[in-house]
DNA sequence: GTCTATATACAGATAGAC
DNA sequence: GTCTATCTGTATATAGAC
């Protein structure tokens, strides 16, 4: 019995860990987007992540590694989302679902602005230690995959084009954001659809111009 | 004498008060966006202006209230460049030197991004009394402007196309920021031209579609 | 108007009991 | 592994001397 028990001690024990270690982490990336870094304090995380003020040191030695765990549940997300685009046949279908998404979040982004974009002009100013690229690390990814579309689709200077894509979406998140107006999203949202529709594809997937 | 001494004291010491109040105000703007909001110190702010620490709360009573002296500096930095733009004969060309502009501040976009759109984050965070929309104005000083020459221009819904601009500048700006990378700003601002100059425009100042 | 000294407050981090 | 109590540092703001 006791080995047993032990064992069944041990993993739960471990999985209980993990569960508020997660918890804790998906609360720093909630209440940081919606609060800014340095307005948020370790215990507004505690509280919402349900745990102890005290006990939050366990799982993170410092703020800091709270705000990379916040990070990397962005990149989670990112990568989860698309994933589920990958799914989709075309690359343009593709690109059009990713704007879909965005101006369906209009509203949180109008309230909190991009949870990437915010926390990577956040993290600019912070600047201690070397962790200021990790934010841009994140928007790569996207830039990586939107990049790895347009070259799908053929198109010339397909970094270039993801460099407009996703500049066009920090940008009406941060207007959206500085004017409390959701609406921003869709106007630019439409635009940027009518956009990609414009672009020249020959139907096959490879360029012709 | 007494008279005479005393209004050329009062006279001086007000330049003075105001000297100081200016300095100040410009110390603000600067390093409030060099190290941001939070991360800056009221003493960081009595240093660069050359104003002994403990004399600052005789110009300004809070943080806050020095937040908002920067931000109406650069309300003020902007309206200066908008009143040089004017003088260019034709909406377009001051639309292009406008681009022109920031792609020649690309350096210090890299590094700490739009002194404006930064401090439109950080202020949206902060969230306290309701000065939360205070850089939303600034930003809406230069979406109105750009507004006016697309509508000089001629051309339909020139509130949609400001949006557009100022969204890629601000995008553009948050980018190279996150990724350190000022060759953003250059890419963009040629794609930017690029796009200002393919606009339909008769010659006339009418618009033509 | 100028400046020093300090009151007040709070957040990050740690020690150590349980 | 969990939690309490607390140390320490630092920033805003004020009181009051000059």
């Amino acid at each position: 019995m006791s080995i047993v028990s032990e064992v069944s001690d041990s993993t739960k024990t471990r999985t209980r860990g993990a569960d508020k270690r997660r918890q804790l982490m998906a609360a720093a990336a909630r209440v940081l987007h919606q609060q800014g870094v340095e307005r948020t304090t370790i215990a507004d995380i505690a509280h919402a992540a349900g745990v102890p003020v005290g006990n939050v040191y366990y799982y993170f030695k410092t703020k800091d590694a709270l705000v990379q765990a916040a990070l990397a549940e962005h990149s989670g997300h990112l990568a989860e989302l698309t994933g589920e685009l990958d799914k989709l046949p075309s690359p343009l279908e593709r690109l059009k679902a990713l704007v879909g998404l965005w101006v369906g979040q209009r509203d949180v982004a109008a309230r909190y602005g991009c949870p990437t974009g915010t926390l990577a002009v956040e993290l600019d100013k912070r600047a201690e230690g070397g962790m200021d690229l990790e934010a841009g690390r994140v928007i790569r990814l996207l830039l990586d995959w939107v990049e790895r579309q347009f070259r799908e689709l053929g198109l010339s200077d397909p970094d270039n084009l993801a460099l407009t894509l996703v500049g066009a979406y920090q940008g009406m998140s941060l207007l959206a954001n500085a004017l409390r107006d959701p609406e921003i999203m869709t106007r630019e949202g439409s635009r940027l659809i009518r956009w990609l529709d414009s672009l020249p594809d020959d139907g096959t997937g490879h360029r012709n111009s």
